[in-house]
RNA sequence: GUGGGUAUAGCUCAGCUGGUAGAGCGCCGCCUUGUGGUGGCGGAUGUCGCGGGUUCGAGUCCCGUUACUCACCCCA
């Protein structure tokens, strides 16, 4: 027992610098929803198992809860932990109604579970940032590109490395296809995402075999899911292909709209694409599609997406559509820390430690940090009274940059950068470290340097 | 679910065809009698994942097992 204990795989767990870094990153995408006006909520974890079924069928990959004490003859609680927050949310949209006004708009970060193989950037807990907005009966399509717009800003906030956004539409994929003449959308539209795997004349010949298109119509399918570009040109280059349908040009428009509301405004390090070869989502998504890249990280596969639901939820006589994207937070953060891309810039709150002389008068150094305290900067005071190179080796350690000699009757402090070794008389009362130093930090690659 | 790899000090790892365990970093002490980092000297640390087998003898070979890990599958 006195041995070590070994990991569980794909339940990560962070060091305290490292959940510096999380902590930031969910503070800041917190302010940049709610600076869009959406509201938090956070649902309980579990949902009975018959509503986070898939198609009727349970999928093997969720967690079941089940109790202790439960005889051999009950199986389970009929529990299950949830695999996303747009189930959850579903469901919590259906039960409070009544007291929720619509388009009702919120955001939620919270972990959720799921029996996977763990491998880098997938995780069996995970953290995931949704917003989303649901209307009743109907909901205008500019909220798709309101949404979008807010993620797009939440990311673009963040420290990390250049994100994309890849979108697509549905109605534009099925509307070419159904144009085009071609029975069996949904498996052409399954074939065409292969296309990550698989070379073009091998998708051709699936589209044939599989999707039951004529060479020809594989050829205009291929033809769609390659063009991708980063501006409204889309809609001639689609055009061109000489396919007639009412879908197809709603969902041109549709596209149209949310590149161009995506794009505006101007961002640090996001950029925005029209993809025609995203599928993503076959059985639910109906309009706007998306997903989040973030460079450096292809084998990530996405950080993120989204899209519109036409039914959200459904309580048999009112539907709810919705639209929304989320965001991975572990998938993205902890590869990004664990490639030192990303870090803390210490472990502690601490911005001072305040040594002791001895413990006659630790009641001094408590009384100057007491000062400190009361206005709001935050210190400790030393566990020993050690020699004063043991107390700054441990601020040192801890990343604490400043270091507190009280003064005694007569005789001023000190307070010490030791960084820069600079040493200065202070009063406890007026004395304030620079801003950045007051709390822990995100640091980034670059800034390191 | 399928296949591969790995498991030795706090961390990263070495240990050739079997002979009773090593390095670097870190840690602790001293040089340094109240101000760290660099330098010098010294020191501590392991049921070699677990169980079994072969052998005079196993970290090393064989079987099993567990965990971790990578890839595939899957991925709301």
């Amino acid at each position: 027992m006195a041995n070590k204990i070994a990991p569980l795989g794909g339940f990560p767990e962070l060091l305290p610098a490292a959940r510096v870094v999380e902590r930031e990153v969910v503070a800041s995408l917190s302010r940049t929803f709610e600076l869009h006006g959406f509201a938090n909520i956070e649902t309980r974890v579990v949902e009975p198992l018959d509503r986070l079924a898939k198609g009727g069928e349970i999928d093997k990959e969720i967690y079941v809860l089940r109790r202790l004490q439960a005889g051999d003859g009950d199986s389970d609680s009929g529990l299950g932990l949830h695999f996303d927050l747009t189930v959850p949310f579903a469901r919590y949209v259906l039960e409070h109604a009544g007291h929720l006004e619509f388009p009702f708009r919120r955001f939620q970060i919270q972990p959720a579970w799921r029996g996977e193989r763990p491998q880098e950037g997938r995780y069996r807990q995970f953290t995931q940032a949704d917003v989303d907005i649901v209307g009743v009966d109907v909901l205008p399509f500019h909220h798709d590109v309101e949404v979008m717009r807010v993620m797009v800003d939440a990311l673009d906030a963040l420290p990390i490395p250049p994100v994309s956004f890849q979108f697509n539409n549905r109605k534009l994929i099925q509307g070419f296809y159904r144009g085009l003449g071609l029975a069996d959308v949904t498996a052409a539209i399954r074939t065409i995402d292969k296309l990550d795997k698989l070379p073009a004349d091998r998708v051709a010949a699936l589209l044939v075999s599989d999707a039951g298109a004529t060479p020809e119509q594989a050829q205009r399918c291929l033809e769609l899911a390659t063009i991708r570009v980063s501006d409204t040109s889309f809609v001639e280059q689609v055009r061109k292909l000489g396919v007639e349908d009412d879908l197809l040009e709603e969902g041109l428009t549709e596209l149209a709209a949310v590149v161009e509301g995506c794009a505006a405004g101007g961002h640090r390090h996001v950029t925005v694409e029209a993809n025609l070869r995203i599928a993503r989502g076959l059985d639910y998504y109906t309009g706007t599609v998306v997903e989040i890249f973030m460079e450096g990280y292809e084998r990530l596969k996405s950080v993120g997406g989204g899209g519109r639901y036409d039914a959200l939820a459904s309580d048999g006589r009112t539907t709810y559509p919705g639209v929304g994207v989320s965001f991975g937070v572990s998938r993205s953060l902890i590869p990004l820390l664990a490639d030192g891309v990303l870090s803390g810039s210490r472990a502690v709150p601490s911005a001072v430690l305040v040594a002791v002389v001895d413990e006659e008068t630790r009641d001094a150094s408590t009384a100057v940090a007491d000062a400190l305290r009361a206005r709001g900067i935050p210190c400790e005071v030393a566990a020993n009274a050690q020699k004063f190179g043991k107390q700054i080796r441990y601020a040192e350690r801890r990343g604490i940059p400043f270091v507190w000699f009280p003064g005694s009757p007569g005789v001023a402090g000190e307070v010490k950068d030791i960084r820069s070794g600079e040493q200065v008389a202070a009063d406890p009362a007026t004395w304030t470290p620079p801003t950045e130093d007051l709390r822990p930090q995100v640091v980034t690659e670059e800034k390191k340097q």
